[in-house]
DNA sequence: TTAGGGTTAG
């Protein structure tokens, strides 16, 4: 008997309903009740029931309803065995998946697009392509379904030797006409941002007659993991022009370009306008934000975030643990580690790099060395060059240098340059000589074309009156063809930006700043500064020595800060490379002086310098 | 019944 009037028909609509409505645990629990109602499915309920069951990996159950199909005589539906496709494939069971799709009398194209998509998102790429090219061979339908899989997979492939393949894809799709389909074009121009082809990805992109959110996130993206942050900004900006509305996907993207450039405003302005869009925000858009607010030095801001989310995974863990270590935080970090260990989300490879950071900066060595080993001991993750890096780069920095040499000699992988380049900058800070030579040579001989380990060693033979031999290092450079990287600060004013060379002269108002850096060095003498030779390192008299320390580019920025911003507002600077010794003692004492707060944000960290402290605890 | 874009690292 049928219970509330309802008959096979209208059950199967209500679990199509359930399941096309993103609702697979409503569509589940219907068919559980109609078969509890004593009613049979047909081949119109198993496909729903069964995409449903692979939405949400309900592997047994569907395996239950594999059982009732072969019972119920449906095994032979052409919809129904590629619905099973589909729901093993999803369940990452790829061999069920194999076995149904081998047994089917007709090639559909349906099923073969599933088991694709299957492979490519278990990371079985060349499967996949293998089952493409049998397509082919097969004389088989291919249809703008198969296309976008099939590119993902070069997306993931980035080699060379795919490279040819990739663009025969492409032929095939232009040729038969695929390339029009949204998806499709999508779908390539992702491809050839991922493979860092952004030429090609602009081409296709450029063609499209109407790019949405996705072709505008693909080609952002991919200027965004190539290091391109401006481009991807002025892209942001040019969607917006063409009206298209970001998502959270876009969002989280572009809030991760703007914490890479540290440029707050605009930050501020996409988190403000996602909150008016009224979408709901996202995991990732949070993380993203946190991530914004750490690297602006915003802890405040990135706090309120971080206490507003619901669900927090490891990332969002290790963008606050990161964020807290960067601006001078480090038991903070460390505290927050154990929290996430508390609340039973395990660490992971990054998690490791930000702990190791923050030790490195409170000095905390044996803590450090515990971080490490539990590394591989409890959490089976083995070390990187990166964590070995930091070890090296903290035992160094306490003095511990023979513990850093063993440490880099028992390596179980070959030590790479960013390990040599830590070892190197230990030695700089404790005068090794001869340890830096050696690492030096070999950085010479890995990177030769790194500007780094020659400015270090001929730093290092200044800083020892050694000039001959630092005259020979930068020769060495010069006859090379290595360029340094410039050193320069800049701040934002009124959301305009001033940059600031070593020495410039170029600002306008450049009278004023150099009037006013004199009676800041005067004010701050007076109060007990003295310079520190050590980075002064021109083989010229004392005095025009402290002149060269005067004119570096963050006491420039520092100058120009007084000058223009209200007193009490803090001074805002930013510098692409580590604060020189020299500026951070000044830094402190004008901070006293004046009675402000200068943050100063180089490429390794953030000094928040107040009452004549920095956060950092002069630890760097 | 099948498909595309994302978040943590010196």
């Amino acid at each position: 008997m049928m219970s509330h009037g309802k008959n096979h028909v209208t059950w199967t609509a209500m679990i199509t309903g359930y399941s096309r409505n993103q609702d697979p645990l409503g569509a589940i629990e219907c068919f559980r009740d109609m078969r509890a109602e004593g009613i049979e499915a047909n081949q119109y309920t198993f496909p729903s029931v069964l995409t449903a069951c692979g939405e949400i990996m309900a592997f047994r159950f569907a395996v239950q309803v594999h059982g009732c199909i072969v019972k119920g005589g449906f095994a032979a539906n052409v919809f129904v065995e590629s619905a099973l496709v589909d729901m093993y494939a999803r369940c990452g069971c790829l061999n069920d998946a194999r076995i149904v799709l081998e047994s089917m009398v007709v090639d559909d194209v349906v099923s073969w697009n599933s088991m694709i998509v299957g492979c490519v998102r278990q990371g079985f790429t060349c499967d996949a392509l293998h089952l493409f090219k049998k397509m082919h061979t097969k004389n088989m339908k291919i249809d703008d379904y198969t296309y976008p899989s099939v590119l993902n997979c070069f997306a993931s492939l980035n080699d060379a030797n795919s490279s040819k393949s990739s663009k025969s894809v492409h032929c095939m799709a232009v040729k038969t006409g695929f390339e029009r389909h949204v998806l499709v074009s999508n779908a390539l121009v992702d491809m050839y941002a991922k493979r860092s082809d952004l030429s090609c990805a602009f081409a296709v992109f450029g063609n499209m007659k109407e790019p949405d959110v996705v072709s505008w996130t693909s080609l952002i993206t991919g200027y965004t993991h190539n290091g391109a942050h401006e481009q991807a900004l002025t892209l942001f900006c040019k969607m917006r022009i063409s009206e298209i509305k970001p998502d959270q996907i876009v969002t989280a993207s572009i809030l991760s370009s703007c914490a890479e450039l540290t440029v707050l405003d605009f930050g501020q302005q996409v988190h403000s306008d996602f909150i008016k869009s009224g979408l709901r925000s996202s995991l990732s858009v949070d993380n993203s934000l946190v991530t914004m607010y750490t690297n602006c030095g915003c802890i405040e801001d990135a706090n309120k975030v971080f206490a507003s989310m619901d669900v927090k995974n490891v990332i969002t863990w290790t963008a606050l643990i990161m964020g807290y270590a960067k601006n001078g935080k480090s038991n903070e970090s460390l505290m927050f580690y154990n929290e996430m260990i508390e609340s039973g989300i395990k660490p992971d490879f990054i998690t490791f790099i930000g702990l190791l950071f923050a030790c490195s900066h409170a000095g905390l060595v044996d803590q450090a060395r515990e971080y490490f080993d539990s590394m591989a001991n409890v959490y089976h993750i083995k070390p990187g060059q990166d964590h070995y890096a930091c070890m090296i780069d903290l035992l160094g920095r306490s003095g511990r240098i023979d513990e850093a040499v063993e440490l880099l000699n028992n390596m179980m992988v070959e030590p790479d340059a960013t390990v040599w380049k830590a070892l190197l900058s230990a030695c700089r800070v404790h005068g090794k000589i001869e340890l830096a030579e050696k690492a030096a040579n070999t950085l010479f001989e890995l990177e030769p074309q790194d500007a780094v380990p020659y400015i270090m060693l001929s730093n290092l033979y200044s800083s020892t009156g050694q000039w001959e031999d630092a005259a020979r290092i930068r020769r060495l450079m010069k006859s090379r063809g290595v360029s340094k990287e410039p050193g320069y600060s800049w701040m934002e004013i009124n959301s305009k930006v001033y940059s600031f060379m070593s020495e410039d002269r170029s600002h306008e108002k450049s009278d004023l700043i150099y009037s006013k850096i004199d009676e800041v060095m005067m004010l701050i003498r007076e109060a007990g500064y003295v310079a520190d030779m050590n980075f002064a390192l021109h083989n010229i008299d004392e005095e025009g020595k402290e002149l060269g320390l005067a004119y570096h580019s963050e006491k420039l920025a520092v100058a120009f800060g007084l000058l223009e911003l209200p007193s009490g507002m803090p001074i805002r600077i930013y510098k692409n490379l580590r604060v020189c010794g020299d500026c951070h003692t000044a830094m402190k004492f004008i901070s006293s002086v004046y009675g402000r707060v200068i943050v100063l944000r180089d490429s390794n960290r953030f000094h928040h310098f107040k009452h004549g402290v920095c956060s950092c605890g002069d630890y760097w």
